[in-house]
DNA sequence: GGGGAGGGTATCAAATATGATAACAAAGTC
DNA sequence: GACTTTGTTATCATATTTGATACCCTCCCC
């Protein structure tokens, strides 16, 4: 029995840049960070002027913002960032939908 | 003039142990790790448990838990947490209020 | 009293984020 | 073309979180 090998799809597709980009446009860190620009933006600011605000500067800014950036930041970067463009931070918890369980074990057993 | 000394007065009235505790009961980091506590709690898992999907110790999530912890989770941990115990992270942005804002430039400002 | 379960705390090494500086690119202005 | 503005990226030192181990406490059961 030849079985399709699926995770091999999945790997050489991923490669493929146009389906990256689309897949990371769905991922989480990728709407955090839009909504971080979007943020600052409502606030009228650059990020150099984002940067004074929260003493640091714009580089600094810009990697939070960026979306290529595989860093995860600290719950504080981002509270501190929103406070300074006048928003304040609220989580919740969503129960994942059978779908999403499926492909989180996925993602950990993979 | 003289003036009260209000943030003397705030330093002081936050030394004492029960007041201390409404304070930290009521901010943000508070909420989070009694959310968390919740979450796994809805799970039905203990410490030890929840550690074994996360591949890590039981000190380490207890310490994520923990309310008299000083240290700002990465935000990855957080979501890593709750994906483990069926719940994806969803954060919002909500406008400060004036009052908020007020108390957002006064911590800032010292 | 002994032992286990569940949770908390301290400590250290290792991993990772952040701050600062510098250099670069794109777009607009003169 | 030169200059400014805005945003990006690379790099390094520093700060902080995280993982692992060990130990402690409380509650409960025998």
């Amino acid at each position: 029995m030849e079985r399709p090998d699926l995770k091999g799809f999945r790997k050489k597709t991923l490669e493929r840049p146009d389906v990256r980009e689309e897949y990371e446009r769905l991922s989480p860190a990728y709407e955090l960070r839009r909504k971080l620009v979007a943020l600052r933006q409502s606030a009228g600011l650059t990020q150099e002027q984002a940067a004074e605000k929260l003493n640091t500067k714009k580089s600094n800014i810009s990697r939070l913002e960026s979306v290529n950036s595989s860093i995860s930041p600290k719950l504080s970067t981002i509270t501190d960032y929103a406070q300074a463009m006048g928003y304040r931070v609220q989580i919740e918890f969503v129960p994942l939908t059978a779908r999403e369980r499926k492909r989180a074990s996925a993602q950990t057993e993979g």
